[in-house]
DNA sequence: GCGACAG
DNA sequence: ATCTTGTCGC
C-alpha cells in the first residue's frame, strides 16, 4: 500500500561547475537550448502521472526547499511526493531563475517514489526574453516534457482575454506566440502559460486547464507550494 | 541613464 | 519569493 501522506526528503547540493556569474549562466542558457525538444506533442492532457515543483527560500540563512507532488491528471489525487533542501545556487536575477532553482528541483524529481510525469512549473518557459525559462531547463535536464505557468507577466506583455474559462491571448516574441495569457477561472485573473520541452503549446493550455477544475493555478502547483512551505518551516526548526 | 522584471 | 490582519464575498 502506498501511503500518500508519505513524503520522502532529500538534500540538494549545487553542482560542481554550476555557474556563479551572469556571463556563465547566459552562456550555459545557450548551450542548453540547442537540446530543446519543440516537435512532441506531448502526453495526452487529463491522464496519466502529472508532476508539480516549486520552491521556498529563507534567504537570510541561503536555503532553498524544493517540492515535487505527483497527481494522477485523470483523479488529481496524489500519488507521490517528495522534498529536497539545500543551498541557494544563484541569485535572483530576472530571466535567470533556472539558476537559482534548479538543482533543489531535480533533487526533489529524483527522490519520488515514482517516475515524474509531465512536469508543471512555477514560472516560464519558452515566453522568456531568450527562449528558455525554468521549464526549458528543467525539461532539458531531465528529459522530461514540461510546462511553465506562471502567476504573473514577465517580460512580454497579453491582451486581457475574454472572461470565461479557456479564453486567451497570445504572447508573442518577434511575432511569433511563445505562450497565452489563459483564463483557467472565469472572471479571474489568468495564469500564463508557455511550452518548456516535448509538448505543444495547445497541449500545455489543456494540461493546464485540466488541472484547473477549481482554482485559478494547477493542483499540481498548489500542492507543491504547499509542501515546500512546510519543509522550509521544518528545515528552519533545526540547526 | 532610468525603470521593469517569472520566483 | 517574503514581510503580514482583517475583511469582503461566494
Amino acid at each position: 500500500m502506498t501511503d500518500i501522506h508519505a513524503v520522502t526528503a532529500a538534500t540538494a547540493e549545487v553542482p560542481e561547475g554550476w555557474p556563479t556569474t551572469e556571463e556563465a549562466a547566459l552562456a550555459v542558457q545557450d548551450e542548453l537550448r540547442a537540446r530543446l525538444d519543440l516537435g512532441e506533442q506531448g502526453p495526452p492532457p487529463g491522464t496519466g502521472p502529472v508532476t508539480g515543483v516549486d520552491v521556498a527560500y529563507d534567504d537570510e540563512r541561503g536555503v532553498v526547499a524544493a517540492a515535487a507532488v505527483t497527481l494522477d491528471a485523470a483523479t488529481l489525487e496524489v500519488t507521490g511526493r517528495a522534498v529536497a533542501v539545500g543551498p541557494v545556487a544563484f541569485p535572483y536575477v530576472p530571466g535567470l531563475l533556472a539558476f537559482r532553482e534548479v538543482p533543489a528541483v531535480l533533487a526533489a524529481l529524483e527522490a519520488l517514489p515514482g517516475p515524474p510525469g509531465l512536469v508543471v512549473c512555477d514560472g516560464y518557459g519558452l515566453a522568456h526574453p531568450r527562449r528558455f525559462g525554468l521549464a526549458c531547463h528543467v525539461g532539458v535536464l531531465t528529459g522530461l516534457p514540461a510546462v511553465g505557468v506562471a502567476k504573473n507577466p514577465f517580460v512580454l506583455a497579453a491582451d486581457p482575454p475574454g472572461p470565461g474559462r479557456g479564453d486567451h491571448t497570445p504572447l508573442r516574441l518577434d511575432g511569433e506566440e511563445v505562450g497565452r495569457a489563459l483564463r483557467t477561472r472565469a472572471g479571474v485573473k489568468p495564469v500564463f502559460v508557455s511550452a518548456g520541452h516535448r509538448v505543444s503549446l495547445d497541449n500545455a493550455c489543456a494540461h493546464t486547464l485540466a488541472l484547473t477544475p477549481r482554482y485559478r493555478l494547477p493542483e499540481t502547483t498548489r500542492q507543491a507550494d504547499a509542501l515546500c512551505r512546510t519543509a522550509l518551516k521544518e528545515a528552519s526548526a533545526q540547526r
